[in-house]
DNA sequence: CTCCTTCTTACTAAGGTACTATGATGATAT
DNA sequence: ATATCATCATAGTACCTTAGTAAGAAGGAG
């Protein structure tokens, strides 16, 4: 037998930053249009505050939420929450969503490997899902 | 700004066991049914040849793929291209396909948080694409 | 018996994730 | 002003996975 070379996939797999933007994005759409702090965020879905700061701070860059420090201060979503799609979110804690390397790297266009066809197939339907559930499909009222 | 904490998509993709696999799977179809050595086919791909080996062996045990050791061995589809389903050859490589670890571990059924539907949603949508391509639909003839 | 294959385990370098630690910056209430 | 409370930013670390390499055992064909 072999070792366990495989067990469960961790890879296509998506990373805790997105998951846990993710929730905290819904929950910001949960109270939206008001504010919230990270501290509130993070204790409300269990996160660890630090993390998510810097979590927080590439969705603010992604002008996806907006901030104001100080007293008084915290995060609110920068849009409706029926205008912001799901793979928004993703894509910027992520990275571009390409579910194999071979984009232009090693199969260029004149040389390209049949598999291809299943990366490019799959990028597609992925992004095509993603995109089209926006966050306010999230939250249950 | 923040140190590259993110700059391209390492998650959500596919391993190179995968890539590889799928590879040398098409490779076996293109020349169905007769048999082909690792040796030609890591020639052929481009891959370790040593790496690959273990990876044919993932592949027999899920019973893809047939071999023949000694002198005038090597390996066979063990079905028509036509009854290969992409997302079997790259399940058995890289696991289970499922887009967050939110199953049944944090996320138990009495206390489903909002974004499990993305990843669930997501995940039947992948599953759906990967298995609806055969082996055969990859190869030109 | 000796080639030529497949089969198996053990090991390793590089790199990414998921944080923690430490503090700077800035707005507001007193 | 200054204490307080929030965001903003950098540096560092433990752990894990990937993507191999190394070394060889097992077994069939001639």
């Amino acid at each position: 037998m072999y070792t366990n070379l495989v067990d469960i996939n961790k890879n296509m797999r998506f990373s805790t930053k997105a998951e846990y933007g993710l929730k905290a994005m819904t929950n910001l759409a949960q109270c939206y249009p008001a504010q919230k702090t990270i501290g509130e965020i993070a204790s409300q879905e269990n996160i660890s505050q630090k993390y998510l700061e810097r979590l927080m701070g590439i969705l603010r860059n992604g002008e996806v939420v907006q901030s104001s420090k100080g007293k008084q201060g915290g995060y609110v979503l920068s849009k409706d929450p029926k205008k912001i799609p799901v793979g928004e979110i993703i894509e910027l804690l992520d990275g571009e969503i390409a579910p194999m390397r071979c984009v232009g790297k090693f199969c260029s266009s004149e040389h390209k490997c049949p598999s291809s066809v299943v990366w490019n197939k799959l990028g597609v339907q992925i992004k095509k899902t993603l995109y089209g559930m926006k966050l306010s499909d999230l939250i249950k009222n």
